[in-house]
DNA sequence: CCCCGGGATGATATGGTGTAACGCCGCAGC
DNA sequence: GCTGCGGCGTTACACCATATCATCCCGGGG
């Protein structure tokens, strides 16, 4: 990788935005300008971020904005599949990959699950049929009738693991 | 059942906390007064309740109570095993049946998963074993090391779903 | 007896998160 | 042109959570 890591290149981004626009169009739904820059800024961020973080982000290119402006556009992005939202957190990351879950044969409201690190603050989304397949089994089994799912584990990453074996004194 | 649909009555409310006090001696904590009032209110009530509202109730019993008075107890309740947060809702219940899950197996950290109607805002606990290890699965597979879980699923409860098909007019 | 340490609580202040409500503007369709 | 609608600006507010310092109580040691 040639970039930071601070997230993906520049050209990559625009590429994003760019299939991002071509899916809400195909969908009915119109990439506003505003939305295209908070979707931007949500997936420049190499971890979730808040509302107020994109507010303060935004008000560069908009100093008119205000909290409603950075909600509404994120409602949007979510409708669209485009950015979910962390509950313990409270904060937002881009879909790694929607049109991956398309081609897994997922809609855009496709079922997905968070791995965030506790040490390093990474939140990783992954999409495992079987846990999706888990709790739906088990909410009809109780007479519910489910419609979204939210899945969030907290622990630690990889790298943080390996650290942590490295000078475990720093941690106990 | 025999009471109101605004929670169990008062005697086994009385005695549901005379078994958390005794838990909590057992694992050397003390379940003063004012945490046996706020887990009382939590317990009452038959849906998640919020910290400021915990803290107006409260407020009946101590003039005084402000908003850390409640997040501690709080705080210290869950550290109990005796209530869970619902992150979806930023609110807090009454944890169904600590004891019942020991006998599953489980401490008082044990594995559990939320079912919330997005209509009458009932949310039932569930502690689905399947669910649990699908996750953990997931997650290991990916190289995380799971600490915490939160599961939690939006729907529709049975009686809600069968009052849809009744009157879907209303619904549309 | 006094002091001291720790846990629990009281009290004040502040910061972070999210939404309601109203109005303006631009555009499509009649 | 009027109207309806979606997107956005703007103000104000409600709700959620924590930092910080002070106080009280109680049990142990000198």
């Amino acid at each position: 990788m040639a970039g930071t890591t601070t997230g993906p290149g520049e050209a990559a981004l625009e590429a994003a935005l760019d299939r991002a626009a071509a899916g809400c169009l195909a969908r009915g739904a119109q990439l506003t300008e505003l939305r295209r820059q908070v979707l931007k800024l949500v997936l420049a961020s190499p971890h979730p971020v808040g509302a107020y973080a994109l507010l303060d982000q935004l008000r560069a290119a908009r100093p008119g904005a205000a909290p409603p402006t950075v909600y509404r556009a994120l409602d949007f992005l979510q409708e669209q599949g485009l950015v979910h939202r962390v509950e313990r957190l409270n904060a937002f990351v881009g879909c790694a990959g929607p049109e991956a879950h398309h081609h897994c044969g997922h809609g855009h409201d496709h079922p997905h699950q968070f791995l965030i690190c506790g040490s390093c603050g990474a939140t990783a989304e992954i999409c495992d049929d079987r846990v999706a397949a888990a709790v739906a089994d088990a909410a009809r089994a109780a007479g519910f009738f489910p419609v979204r799912t939210t899945v969030e584990v907290e622990g630690r990453c990889a790298a943080c693991a390996a650290m942590t074996q490295a000078a475990p004194a720093a941690v106990r």
